[in-house]
DNA sequence: ATACAAAATGTAAACGCTTACATATTAGCG
DNA sequence: CGCTAATATGTAAGCGTTTACATTTTGTAT
């Protein structure tokens, strides 16, 4: 069934039926119904690659994310979508794994499809080699590349993201002045995200004055949501150093740290203070509540949305918009 | 960049462009390495819509889910996903929302991407009424349909699930086997497996010789991630009646209950007994850990993918396929 | 009724690929 | 070295839309 039949069912020619599938002004409203009769009658649906090919713009923006079963990409994914559905355009959602070379198979695949633009959630996009990110640089020049949670300076690439050195700062500077001076750093991902969380709290620990803490900083590679194999992590760690907190850069590794502290019969927080990052709905799962801290990620993404649509009609938009973290007090932290 | 001008790059005819893209067999090899060579040099991506028009089969599964930020439905995408992709298929994944109007624009919009199949992920794609239904019978007409937890007797429509009315039978009667008789039900979706959870519940109620039961269903109206709303719900229910065990027909409802409890001062299993259904990761979050219903997710998507190649390639197969849920026995309970 | 402008409709080219079929090239063999 | 068969490459016809432009119809003012 092709615009070429329904055209001869209705006695039009397929242009008309082609301007009152487009919603066109120029058609008589009783060619109109004749057609849509026709149409809904036999159930047609217009074939997606014959409009795409005549089409200059679908309409349409990819979105990558490398697992949508990941709480925080989840979310952020149904942000986009929404205001990206609310502003009439539509979106491709591709969910591509850690693996850089399906990801970058991913993009072809998703620039293939005559995207408007790209969104990238997540700072595992970036790399940290000139090399690792040169399949963003030739992106770049046919379509702009929108940036979640990551910062890339190049041509055609906007970012939008959370000042996670700073509110990382923050968290930790609140723990360290509550009196907590042996802090376990937990973080599972080198990411950009990860690296600036990271070094938000060394700085803070260097301007608490406190010199041990790179020996309090482990790198858990599991899988997060594996709480019990998190939890097991950390208590591994606690054979080997001591601490009274715990920072972690997600939620779910905090958890674990909450979990380990119930096995070791310490109380939180009095014994143990934590503080996780994100403020999923894993922080209100627990008992105490976890303290963690909010990135703002609706703002962001609306912000990010915004920009895009900017960037589409041609305006000059900043290429970089960052938001601070605020910190979200619960049960796990005195302070 | 098109393959007319990759073919005059190359010195070569568009056919021959077209072989060395599509791996042909019939290439000398010092032809694709020239042409492949350009190909490189330019970054050339084919069109896909050009593409679309001209294959017969694209290899692609549509797969649509109402919101991939529900953790049950994220890891039944990503085993889907996973298994397509295993299977050399593309698959177009599509978040609807739950509003039916939206949902079947979704399924046009699949649609006239000329899928090969579609696959519905979780029951609140079936309806109760023949009218709400009658889009999938009109879609079916075209391409083959798989439910995933759910079911739908029609030709052309595959359906895998579990067994929720007699998974639920089993857990139910575990509990009143283990002497608690007064059980509040939560449930927050009348979708065909939120039914026939319900209908489990209650025939394993009567089998247990309980006659006022009804009164202690409670259906959750709100969003069940809010897991203090779901909390300030239980605790007004019990004010209205009481219960010494929960049965929820998922994990984010049961955990609603267990902070309930904590609040209440409640002790979680002594005083109050909880069993949640979908084994997800929120289990193994609060403490203690709560007890659920494992229903073979990954066995389900397994089935439903094998089910469809089978069907895409013109063997018979069989319409529905129903798996049994397990127990796992956590903290949650005594028994 | 007639002429003319405006509105509605039709015609045909273009979009960028795949592929059946035609043609050219190569290799093997006597 | 020429013939044939096999192999490689080229040509051109679709695929199902959109849309600029041409044509027809309608409405309005004379």
């Amino acid at each position: 069934m092709t615009i070429y039949d329904i055209s001869k069912k209705a006695g039009v020619s397929i242009a008309t039926v082609s301007r009152v599938l487009n919603g066109s002004d120029k058609v008589r409203p009783s060619t109109r119904k004749k057609v849509m009769d026709i149409i809904e009658k036999y159930d047609y649906t217009p074939n997606a690659y014959a409009r795409g090919m005549g089409l200059q713009s679908l309409r349409t923006i990819g979105i990558l994310c490398a697992d949508s079963s990941d709480l925080f990409l989840a979310k952020a994914v149904y942000y986009l979508q929404q205001e990206l559905q609310a502003s009439g355009y539509e979106s491709l959602l591709c969910c591509t794994g850690y693996n850089p070379d399906i990801k970058r198979n991913y993009l072809h695949l998703i620039l293939s499809k005559k995207v408007d633009g790209i969104i990238l959630v997540g700072s595992n996009f970036i790399g940290t080699s000139e090399e690792e990110n040169q399949y963003i640089k030739d992106v770049s020049a046919q379509i702009p590349i929108m940036l979640l949670n990551a910062s890339f300076d190049y041509p055609n690439v906007y970012s939008t993201l959370c000042d996670d050195h700073g509110t990382m700062y923050e968290a930790a500077s609140a723990m360290v002045t509550a009196g907590i001076r042996d802090i376990l750093y937990l973080y599972n991902s080198r990411s950009y995200s990860g690296c600036k969380k990271l070094s938000g709290f060394r700085a803070a620990m260097e301007a608490g004055g406190i010199t041990d803490h790179e020996k309090r900083i482990f790198f858990y590679d599991g899988d997060p949501q594996q709480l019990d194999a998190v939890a097991d992590f950390v208590e591994r760690a606690a054979e080997k150093i001591s601490f009274h907190g715990v920072i972690a850069s997600d939620d779910s590794l905090a958890i674990g740290a909450v979990k380990y502290a119930g096995r070791a019969g310490l109380k939180v927080p009095e014994d143990l203070s934590v503080i996780g990052y994100n403020n999923s709905m894993l922080t209100t799962c627990c008992t105490p509540e976890l303290t963690s801290v909010d990135n703002r990620l609706e703002t962001q993404t609306h912000q990010l949305v915004q920009t895009l649509l900017g960037v589409l009609s041609g305006e000059e938009m900043p290429k970089q918009s960052v938001f601070s973290g605020k910190l979200i007090k619960r049960g796990t932290t005195l302070f």
